[in-house]
DNA sequence: GTGTAATAGTTGAATTTGTAACTAACAACC
DNA sequence: GGTTGTTAGTTACAAATTCAACTATTACAC
């Protein structure tokens, strides 16, 4: 049982990085989840919104890498809750363009404030550490793996 | 729309580490997954097991932070396919021990030689990036993140 | 001992996610 | 202008996760 090899699993990228991203992701969902009762593809489709403006949502698949199905259920969702308008497209009516509406713009700017303050937390937690270089690690992981 | 501040969820830490997380889980999974059938909380009770010996679920809820439910789930399945065996504790009965089988331990050694591969060839790809600082940080980021 | 609380682990119902199949609209080719 | 292929987005069904309730056993207080 348990002979010797130098693995240790605590220090295994991909479970670290599981855990340190369910950590992070649970705190902050904390907050979109009482203050809007919003899921996770529901933030994010509201942050894409919030940032570029009109959309589609194939435009937010190219950006987000998030599946259409997640894509699709969050938009119905936040329409339903008038976060977001769809506008069918005249010159191509398969696609719809989304619009956040005042109420969910102002939920963006809110969760911004609160994300961008969270983010500041998390780099002040990790002390002198280079966090710039810790954000360019995970980008290039992120981006192709494997 | 898109007023002005800065704030790029591309390079907020639990977007970041969300996707650097699924990016990687999912490579890792098509291994576990094709060669035994197994599904993500399964290897990593099949983990603990391998590197800690015998260990109750609790144990295993206190070393990893899986809950219950989910070990409860995962242990069923493995014993089910003969990867572990669970003995009834004779002081606490409401305690069972778990131990991987000989199939067990060397489906555990099979996978982390591939896992330490893995994990080996992600490094690499960071180039000369300080890659035991980033487990440094996931690790702090995971332990205590609020 | 008896009653109450705590712990180990399981189960069931409600949500959420993943996969694949689907509809509708456009594009391109003949 | 009809056939074939592609793209936008939705829906249906299966699988996985969450949450709460549950059983069985132990611990503690009196």
């Amino acid at each position: 049982m348990a002979d010797q090899d130098t693995f240790d699993l605590h220090s295994f990228l991909p479970y670290l990085l599981n855990q340190a991203a369910e950590a992070s992701s649970l705190d902050f969902q904390s907050v979109y989840k009482s203050r809007y009762g919003m899921l996770r593809n529901e933030w994010r489709v509201l942050f894409h919104l919030g940032m570029y403006g009109r959309l589609t949502a194939s435009d937010i698949r190219d950006r987000s890498g998030l599946h259409k199905t997640k894509i699709s259920r969050a938009v119905q969702r936040l329409a339903e809750r008038r976060f977001l308008t769809r506008l069918r497209d005249d010159q191509d009516r398969r696609a719809e363009h989304l619009e956040l509406t005042p109420q969910g713009q102002a939920a963006y700017r809110d969760l911004r404030k609160i994300a961008k303050d969270y983010d500041e937390a998390l780099a002040e937690m990790l002390g002198d550490e280079d966090v710039a270089a810790l954000r360019r690690m995970l980008l290039r992981l992120a981006q192709r793996v494997s």
